[in-house]
DNA sequence: TTTGAGGTGCTAATATTTTAGCATGCTAAT
DNA sequence: ATTAGCATGCTAAAATATTAGCACCTCAAA
């Protein structure tokens, strides 16, 4: 059971929404969802992300609560990797750089400090 | 003429080699799509992205080139926004960290000295 | 001047995705 | 015990996306 890439627009939308929210009902998702579909539209959506082993659900009470089935790390570093490749050419300064851009006006002295200090001690575990 | 449209499967494919090499004909898309189709069906696909807005083409002698219309800097600034909030809630050091943890081995100490350079510049600036 | 390689546009068939509807089951309140 | 609310599973229609095929154009080589 591999967990193919190619997600439909649809799936890919409700994937983020899972992933942002960490876990999410049915009606969670489409009250997310732009455009929302019927309710029952999204619960065969959910289903089939599930199948494909996109996700896994768990009972809560009355309803399912859906989850990523891939922990959040493997994500993360996954979705980060094809970013930088696609749109920074590989180059981490880049992204970097363009995360301060973004980042800029909600970063504290703090923040920054910290952000050093993560540099700082990745370079020295990298050796 | 907004850029808003969501993309479908194979679209976003074509997107992200176009992004990745700058620019393409439909043969070099072609060439890195997987399972890939035709060529027929390849430059059916570049027609409905340009029809779409996502991309513009040129002449080049015979053929065309296709590239994004979307200038690079938003295209990027969207994308990693967009990541940012769907993978590490919207947390600019938590991002930085799984980068430095994928790039680690490619990390020079010049790299490390840049980076750390750019978030010192980013500090002064940005008060 | 004919031919072949390598482009293009357009169109229509096929496959997949997206959607809603219907039958059903459980629980709590009347 | 009946009913209303809210959940599920399943199915099949409708909408989109994906695909390949055909006709044509241009250029360069034989």
């Amino acid at each position: 059971m591999k967990t193919e890439k190619s997600l439909s627009r649809r799936e890919r939308q409700i994937m983020d929404i899972v992933y942002e929210m960490k876990e999410a009902s049915a009606l969670q998702v489409l009250e997310r969802l732009p455009a929302p579909p019927s309710y029952s539209t999204v619960r065969a959506l959910l289903r089939v992300l599930e199948q494909k082993g996109h996700l896994v659900h768990r009972q809560d009470g009355p309803r399912y609560v859906f989850t990523p089935r891939l922990p959040k790390d493997k994500a993360r570093r996954s979705a980060l990797t094809h970013l930088m490749r696609t749109f920074f050419d590989g180059s981490t300064e880049d992204v970097v750089a363009a995360l301060l851009d973004i980042s800029e006006d909600n970063l504290s002295e703090d923040d920054y400090r910290r952000l050093t200090e993560l540099i700082e001690r990745a370079r020295k575990e990298g050796r």
